[in-house]
Parts: structure tokens; sequence; C-alpha cells
DNA sequence: GCATGATCATGC
DNA sequence: GCATGATCATGC
């Protein structure tokens, strides 16, 4: 006997709520010993022994369902309570940097995976409303918990369950997802597939070995296995404004319906097209010369009060606005957050900060250029995302160059009679698309090594060093390859 | 002129 | 306090 009615999603829900303030572990116990036979017995036996080896992928959400629902995990295509339309989705989320927007901190820990992506099926699919991931994602019940590093998950406390459909805004981004991800199919490019082509809904990778591939309908060339997902920032998004209670949200810059949201931004950012950056300032009220003044304007423009848009949020799209000179060339090459090497030690290319960074981030360009006065004038914008062979390039060799000096302890300073430093870090000379440079406060302002590795310093030494800490450094893309970039997207 | 290392200014 | 975006300084 159920203790909810299967064909209700409200009652699913209600039944659900009974978790919030459990751990997983107790949930567990409580079903272990449930006298009407209530779970089968089989599958307690299995978590007791996996759980207490260590915490398993999707561990969690297998016990939610046969220990507190009370039916068989299985992977099934049908939604996991077929007779309600319902599907289980038990997630983690994790605490952050505080900031003024976000408060408390807290962002989803993963993108949530909806449904395998068959490449061969999906291009016989009629539209975004009669496909398989529509079935799976038009309905879900939310079950949050929070992670924390170091602690089996199977301790955590339920913290959130609800149901949840996305908004009918951020829908019409989601079947536009849908719609470019089924172009490249379509046009046999399964294989250039990239998280980053879209905005809330990604085409993830997910494979049990890296070397993993698939069959595509339109091209001979084995593509990497991926799934529907809704993206990483789209979830963290839900979390704190959708799941928990009280939080501000940000301005849309989408009123009403548009059929192409990007073509729209473009389309609105494109009117200003030869104004001056000084113009543009001057008219919006900026008082002073912030560094983030090329992000201000766009959202501006977009007719956004604040520095942030409820869209540009959800899909994680990073506003990077790039100066080209009277010249042609891009002054300056492009940064990103700076590098922890304790952590870049322990990670590999196929999961690691900066490669799941460009892989899952979409950038929109806002191009201004230098006319004979000086002035910058709005050139365009555009938006793009790292091509995948250009990652599994000469980015991918960049960052693994730097992964094996410094988790290899070979990282090595030269410093000559007059105090010039130099590394032996990978420099943009001999890399055309990425190099790694430094990026901080001064070369004072360092970072620490991996532990038990030390800097080792030929010729002079000075006072700012420390062997078990180094100058922050950071990855770097080459002005001309962005440049380049833009001329591919036509600018 | 450009690569490389270094630092500045502002906002969160 | 630190990340971020931007720019500077020097030597080859």
């Amino acid at each position: 006997m159920k203790k909810y009615d299967e064909t209700s999603p409200e009652s699913i829900e209600s039944y659900g709520k009974g978790m919030i303030g459990k751990t997983f572990r107790e949930i567990f116990d409580a079903a272990k010993d449930d006298p009407d036979g209530f779970v089968a017995k089989d599958a307690c036996a299995d978590y007791l022994r996996k759980h207490a080896q260590k915490s398993r992928k999707g561990g969690v959400g297998n016990l939610v369902e046969e220990c507190w629902f009370g039916y068989e995990a299985n992977s099934d295509d049908r939604p996991d309570f077929p007779e309600a339309g319902v599907e289980l989705k038990v997630t983690p989320y994790k605490q952050v940097r505080k900031t003024q927007l976000n408060p408390e901190g807290f962002a989803a820990k993963e993108r949530l995976v909806l449904t395998m992506i068959n490449y061969m099926e999906v291009v016989k699919e009629k539209d975004f409303a009669h496909s398989h991931l529509w079935e799976k994602a038009q309905l879900m019940l939310l079950v949050w918990y929070l992670h924390l590093q170091g602690r089996n998950d199977i301790d955590s406390t339920v913290d959130y369950v609800q149901l949840f459909t996305p908004p009918a805004e951020d829908l019409e981004i989601i079947r536009e997802d849908y719609e470019k991800i089924l172009t490249k199919i379509r046009d046999g490019r399964a294989h250039e597939l990239s998280e980053g082509d879209t905005l809330y809904l990604g085409a993830c990778t997910k494979a049990a070995k890296s070397t993993d591939r698939r069959q595509q309908p339109y091209s001979d060339i084995l593509a990497k296995p991926r799934a529907f997902s809704l993206k990483n920032k789209y979830m963290t998004y839900v979390l704190n404004h959708y799941i928990r209670p009280g939080r501000v949200t940000y301005e849309p810059a989408v009123r009403g319906k548009v059929s192409d949201f990007e073509a729209y931004i473009i389309e609105t950012i494109g009117r200003h097209r030869g104004e001056s950056m000084e113009e543009l300032r001057k008219r919006y009220g900026i008082e002073t010369h912030p560094k983030n003044l090329g992000a201000m304007l766009a959202y501006r423009m977009l007719g956004i009060k604040g520095n942030h848009c409820a869209e540009f949020e959800k899909a994680g799209i990073a506003i990077k606005s790039i100066r080209i000179q009277e010249n042609g060339c891009i002054k300056e090459n492009m940064s990103f957050p700076p590098i922890s090497y304790q952590k870049l030690a322990k990670e590999t290319w196929e999961d690691c900060t900066f490669g799941n960074y460009l892989r899952e981030t979409r950038f929109f360009f806002v191009v201004y250029r230098e006319d004979r006065a000086g002035a910058l004038r709005l050139a365009g914008c555009c938006f793009w995302n790292v091509p995948v062979r250009d990652l599994e390039g000469d980015i991918r060799a960049v960052w693994q160059e730097t992964h094996d000096i410094i988790a290899d302890g070979r990282l090595v300073l030269d410093i000559d009679a007059k105090g010039n430093v130099t590394n032996n870090l990978p420099k943009k000379h001999g890399h055309p698309i990425a190099h790694v440079r430094p990026h901080g406060r001064n070369r004072a302002d360092t970072a620490p090594l991996p532990e038990g590795t030390y800097l080792a310093v030929r010729g002079n030494t000075a006072a700012w060093l420390d062997d078990t800490a180094y100058t922050k450094q950071c990855f770097w893309l080459n002005n001309d390859y962005i440049r380049h970039q833009l001329q591919l997207s036509g600018m």
C-alpha cells in the first residue's frame, strides 16, 4: 500500500515534503525497519554495502526512490511517477562565496541531467512539445540537500522538496536551446556539441569512460555520449529564486515574447552602433570610469538599471568588452579567474575548473573600435563560445603543461641580476590560442603551491619569495585569437 | 612592436 | 580582502 496517490503530483509532493529535515541515513534506517515491508529489502542491503564504502553518484537519488517512495530505481525511459507525469530529481547545492546579490552564498552543485540524447532517435522527434526531453522535464519534484566537502552525502539533510516546472519565459529559451542542439545533430555535427552552445538547456557529456563514443545519424564521425541537462547556472537561479523564499529577482532583458533571444539582444544593442563609450557613459549618468563600464553600458542599452540581467544570470553568460585599436588589433589579451595551484594539481582536463568554465560559459562580446580621434565607438556585439577543436587543441595543451609543471613540482623561476623574473609556464610564444601570465595585485600577491612541492629559483633570490607559494597567475586567451574569432562571427 | 611580467582602480 | 577588468613597463 503506497503512502501517497501515485496519480497526483500534489500528493507526491506533499508526501515528499515529509523528508524535509531528515538525513538520507535516517530515511534509510526508517525504511529498513518498516514492518509493512514498504521497501524492497534487497535494495536496502545494497545501499548499506555501497554507502559503507564511499558515496556513489546517484546514490542518494536511488535511496529516496526506494526507501521513501517505495519503488524500485530503474533506468526506465518513462518519468519516475508515470501516472502523475512527475520526474524525481534529488540534487545537491553548496556553499559558495557570499556576495551582495547572493548574501547567503548558495549555488547548485551540479547541472541537472534530464535524459540521454539518443542521436539516432532524437532527430525523429516532431518538436520540443512532443520530445522525450519534455516528457521528463515538464514536471519535476526537486529534492535539494546541502553537500559539504568531505562528508558523505548520506548524512546530508533534505532541505527543500518542491514541484517545479520551468516558467513560461524560461521555456521559450529552453525550446530555442533544444532546437539549436537538434540543428547541430541534423547538420552532422554532434561531435562538435558543447554546453556553451546554448543558454539554459545544455548537451553535457555523460560517459562512463572518456573514450566512449556514439553513432550519429548524419555523419560517420563518432560523438561523445551526451545528455540534455539544465545547466549549473540555471539550477543556481532556480534554487535562489524559485525554491528558496524571499530572494530578489534580477531584471529581465526581454519583456514579452521574442522568437530568438540572442538575435533580440544583438539587435537591441546594435541600435547604438557608432556611439562612443563616453557618450553612452554620460547618457546613462555613470559618473566614474569603472572597470566594468563595458558591461554596465550593455545592461543600460538593454534597458536594465542594475548590473545583472536575469537571462544572462540563468545562462551563465559572461559579458566581455573588447577594444579594437585603429590598426585592427585587440589591445589586450583576455583574462580569467586566478589559478588555484592546489586545486589545479588535483584536477584532470576532463573535469577541471578552467576547462569546465570554458565548456559551460557562453560569452557575450561587446566590441568597441577606436576611431581616428581615439574615441571608442560601439562596433557591434556577438555571442560566442569556445569551439571544441580549440578547446581540445591548444587550450588543452596549455592547461596540461601548466598542470604538469605545478603538480610535479617543476615550477622554476629565473631571476637575473636586475631582479627580472621569468618562469617556465606556457607562454604566448608557441601557443596560438592561450597562455599563462600573472594576474594579481602585484607579484607579492601569491597563492599556495601544492603541499610537498616547492618553487625552484635559479640565479638571485628576492625578498618576496616564499618557496611554498607563487605569484597568482591565470589562463589568458590570446588577443589575436579573439580577433580571429570575431572575424569568423562576421564582425 | 610585441611578449612577458607587473601593477592599478574599482566594486562586490 | 579579493576578483575583475584594464593598463603599464621593460627588454628583446
